[in-house]
DNA sequence: CACCAGATCTCT
DNA sequence: GAGATCTGGTGT
């Protein structure tokens, strides 16, 4: 394959707002020190940025959040719960917190190793953003890499298949709340895939916003 | 040093 | 819907 086709930290250098539902339909790809590549079409995210309660750059920059604090196109990635893993692409302009929680994926038809971590079917491999950092064996030691395929992890782009299925309808995408937050619960900052399998199924429910 | 977390699984 | 899980980050 080449390389030319993953997304640039320029398309990401805008507000997370506006490249969260972008990056729906966007693929996510990994490749493992041994060698295979895989993807997977991302269907959740959310955003996060400066001035909002629930960013972990809200307060202060830390040695943990600092990725969040710099250049997009980059990768944040904390641990939670001591054992869960959560990715973001970082966004906007340097020196601003901000970025997008990558919540799920459709896992890729031909499975990273050891999958038997993971439970359930095999298409909800990637509903979560602990889950699909498993699957995709991502953890904090990629936090603050360039998001590139020499990194082992990058974006790209939405098929042509894909955007024409947006524009006819074929395709919806849904902005609702956020998942799990004691604060800034009412912000509008979640989109998914309507008609998603891998879509956090447990609060799908929370469209009450009209 | 103590508390708790942007989650998930396994029950009920 | 609730409890157990597990460990690093954060504030006292």
């Amino acid at each position: 394959m080449n390389d030319s086709a993953w997304i640039s930290a320029s398309w990401l250098a805008r507000s997370s707002l506006a490249v969260a539902p972008d990056l729906i339909g966007c693929t996510l790809a990994r490749q493992l020190a041994s060698g295979p590549i895989y993807r997977g079409l991302i269907v959740e995210t959310e955003a996060y940025m400066a001035g909002d309660p629930a960013c972990h750059g809200y307060r202060k920059q830390t040695r943990r959040n600092a990725p969040m604090f710099g250049k997009a196109g980059h990768a944040y990635i904390y641990l939670i719960y001591g054992m869960y893993h959560c990715f973001n692409v970082v966004t906007d302009r340097e020196g601003l917190a901000s970025a997008v929680l990558i919540r799920a994926i459709l896992p890729p038809t031909s499975l990273p190793p050891r999958p038997k971590d993971l439970k359930g079917k095999p298409e909800r491999y990637g509903a979560g953003p602990g889950k699909l950092c498993r699957l995709f064996h991502i953890d904090r030691t990629l936090s603050g890499l360039p998001l590139q395929p020499r990194s082992g992890l990058w974006l790209e782009p939405r098929s042509p298949d894909f955007a024409q299925k947006l524009t006819q309808g074929g395709h919806q995408i849904i902005q609702t709340t956020r998942i799990g937050l004691s604060q800034g619960q009412d912000l509008p900052w979640r989109w998914y895939l309507n008609h998603c399998q891998a879509v956090s199924i447990a609060r799908k429910s929370n469209q009450n916003m009209g």
